[in-house]
DNA sequence: CTGTTAGCGCGTTCAC
DNA sequence: GTGAACGCGCTAACAG
């Protein structure tokens, strides 16, 4: 393991002056094509590599963008964030990432660490209460995903659009007796939104609105279907595919296959295990590199307003 | 946006010298507590954090780890990813997470960005195909993830025992008729070492083999399964949980729940969609701890020896 | 115990 | 076109 060479070492071999080799490095016109050449094959020859913490510290930019995450193993979450990675990737930026396992207090240390870090930007997952304001020293540099705010800039999924495709496709079916599966109201999104926007069909449509709630897992949804559903049921929507997956098993099991399903994220497990079930797809992936874009662009020129856009979602059928 | 404070303004703020400041901040017993008291004082006011890229640069040390995954998705991935990730957050670590897609060339460009970047480390999550001679650059200072290496320090799933465990508890059911499902022998751990295993426990007890492979998708797995069993088939084992879940489904619309079912991976939707299934837990999580723990000893002392560890598993049972 | 000094590797003025 | 000199924020070595 030698010890790598640095810029100065470069210029010496190449006979040149220090400067003339950091022109080389960061394309200047100003240099003689034949030193140029000269330069870049000592550079070659040695693959040099400029260091880039010396660069950073330099330029006061680092060349690294903080990202919060919830939870890796959450689909939504980690499709984003390959989506985000390519983005950023392509014009040359490094993701320090980070997972909070929901924990406020984590995703204070987190942003803690990313400011001693020097990062240009930092890209947040929104999740069901966190407190936003711990972004304000990051502003306007800070992008959320998932969730809306006044304060940043953020990319949000379409909840009321997910939930009225999915009621309108069963209504369009002649169904009536459409039930709700959501998750605590306390959650702005996945809960209180897309059980609003139930409610909000059901008053349009004038259908008996039914919703329960349960926890955010595979079993909870098992178990709340029963108390969800009754003989008059015709279809069931929940405010996610992980519900979804819940709900249809236990319909499986109850040897309820009349009763229709829609979910909500397009999840593979649910296409693959009740390909009956319907589904929205969210766009999680090219919500991750609008975020990533938005973020460059404020990170180019300064951002004149606070820009927000909402991911568009289509329905998918068998 | 105000430009963040450096350590000489906090000096000048406190009227002591930038290196006291600079002994507070490295918890240097040789200062006065009075001293220390006030300088950090000033420091909590400001609330000034180092900037870390200035300490990279000065301490040859980025405290960044590089970690190149193949695909986020991967349940194994990331659940190994979080593991790691709280381990060298613990010890003061900062990760940059690079996804390959299983792409070589991917992977060499990511390695090239963290060397310019004077990563301290490297962990990487092996994929079928992969060329890990990129990786000399950085050794001693490695560790690879779910595959063996002479060259490095690795950490690997017990690929060999998993099949055989639940070979073992098949057996000890009395089935003799057990078939194998799983994926191409290129792969080297979850297509050729299991398929092995399978052979070879086979061999020892005298059952009759019968395997097939296919690709690794629920899918493929749902339609292999036909040409997979017969009608004297008691049980099938399956290189993975996604095979095994794609294999579950398809005995399911068939009919032959008679057949047992064996997978490898312990992933969540195996176990609540086929409570009858059993699985086997690799531990990603402590694999991914494990591989962090490794990667900071050999930063902090230089190796004598490569170290290889192989993550124990165990049957999970219904 | 504490202040002063000298770099770490690079980019950016300035002169030449 | 090119090189010398300076400084980014911090730590280590040396004085006091």
């Amino acid at each position: 393991m030698t010890k790598p060479l640095t810029i100065l070492d470069i210029a010496r071999l190449a006979g040149v002056g220090k400067s003339t080799v950091s022109r080389v490095l960061n394309n200047d016109a100003r240099v003689k094509d034949s030193t140029r050449a000269k330069v870049q094959a000592v550079i070659d020859q040695h693959d040099f590599l400029p260091s880039k913490s010396a660069r950073a510290m330099r330029a006061q930019r680092s060349g690294v963008v903080g990202v919060i995450v919830a939870k890796l193993s959450s689909n939504s979450e980690n499709t984003a964030l390959t989506g985000l990675l390519n983005t950023l990737y392509a014009r040359g930026y490094d993701a320090a990432i980070m997972e909070t396992q929901f924990s406020q207090q984590k995703a204070q240390a987190h942003l803690d660490v990313l400011k001693r870090r020097n990062v240009d930007g930092i890209i947040f997952f929104g999740f069901s209460g966190c407190d936003l304001s711990a972004l304000a020293p990051f502003a306007p540099h800070c992008v959320v995903l998932a969730i809306d705010s006044n304060d940043y800039a953020s990319v949000s999924y379409d909840n009321q659009g997910a939930v009225t495709q999915v009621m309108a496709h069963f209504y369009a079916q002649g169904l009536r007796y459409i039930h709700f599966l959501g998750i605590d109201e306390h959650d702005e999104t996945t809960g209180r939104a897309r059980a609003h926007a139930y409610h909000s069909f059901c008053d349009r449509h004038q259908l008996p609105a039914r919703l329960h709630r349960c926890e955010m897992s595979l079993h909870a949804a098992y178990k709340a279907t029963d108390s969800l559903i009754d003989s008059q049921t015709q279809a069931v929507v929940c405010a996610s595919d992980t519900l979804a997956l819940g709900v249809a098993k236990r319909l499986q099991t109850l040897g309820r296959e009349d009763i229709a399903i829609g979910g909500i994220g397009n999840h593979d497990m649910l296409r693959f295990m009740f390909p009956r079930a319907v589904s929205v797809e969210l766009g999680y992936h090219q919500a991750g590199q609008h975020a990533a874009e938005l973020l460059l662009k404020q990170l180019d020129e300064t951002p004149t307003e606070i820009t927000h856009w909402t991911q568009p979602c289509h329905l998918v059928v068998p």
